[in-house]
DNA sequence: ACAGTGACAACAT
DNA sequence: TATGTTGCCACTG
């Protein structure tokens, strides 16, 4: 089955997020070169949600370390989506309010240098 | 080929 | 501060 390369690209690059941080689907669009695509970046994790579960891709991906660039977490129409997602973050030790908003300046992840992503880019990276 | 969709973001009221 | 609008992008029938 053929997978959008920028998707999988997005899996990459939120699969470096460390634990306890989290990073912003505009970051991450920035990250591979696509500052205007944090849209896109959604999108993907949507698709992720959306799959079967045995898919080496999306299997362990850490989506809910991805937050809008407010800080805030934003999964709109998703039954009990936000809530759970806030669990998750406090299991790793990052302090959630109670209207799902996060410190950036506290939990941010700046992202990687430019040599590590284009061994993302380039199917390099690490498995 | 093309219009529709959406887990965004920046800007305008 | 809180909504509403507009630009963007990659993917989907």
């Amino acid at each position: 089955m053929s997978t959008p390369i920028f998707f999988d690209q997005v899996y990459e690059v939120i699969r470096r997020v460390p634990r306890g941080r989290v990073t912003t689907y505009g970051r991450v669009a920035a990250m591979l070169g696509r500052p205007n695509a944090a849209r896109a970046v959604g999108y993907a994790l949507r698709a992720a949600g959306q799959r079967r579960r045995g898919d080496t891709r999306t299997a362990d991906l850490p989506w809910y370390r991805v937050i809008n660039s407010a800080g805030r977490i934003s999964l709109p129409n998703m039954r009990g989506g936000a809530d759970r997602q806030a669990e998750l973050l406090r299991a790793e030790g990052v302090v959630v309010s109670d209207d799902l908003l996060i410190d950036l300046s506290v939990y941010l992840w700046e992202g990687l240098h430019p040599i590590e992503i284009d061994d993302i880019l380039s199917g390099r990276g690490e498995p």
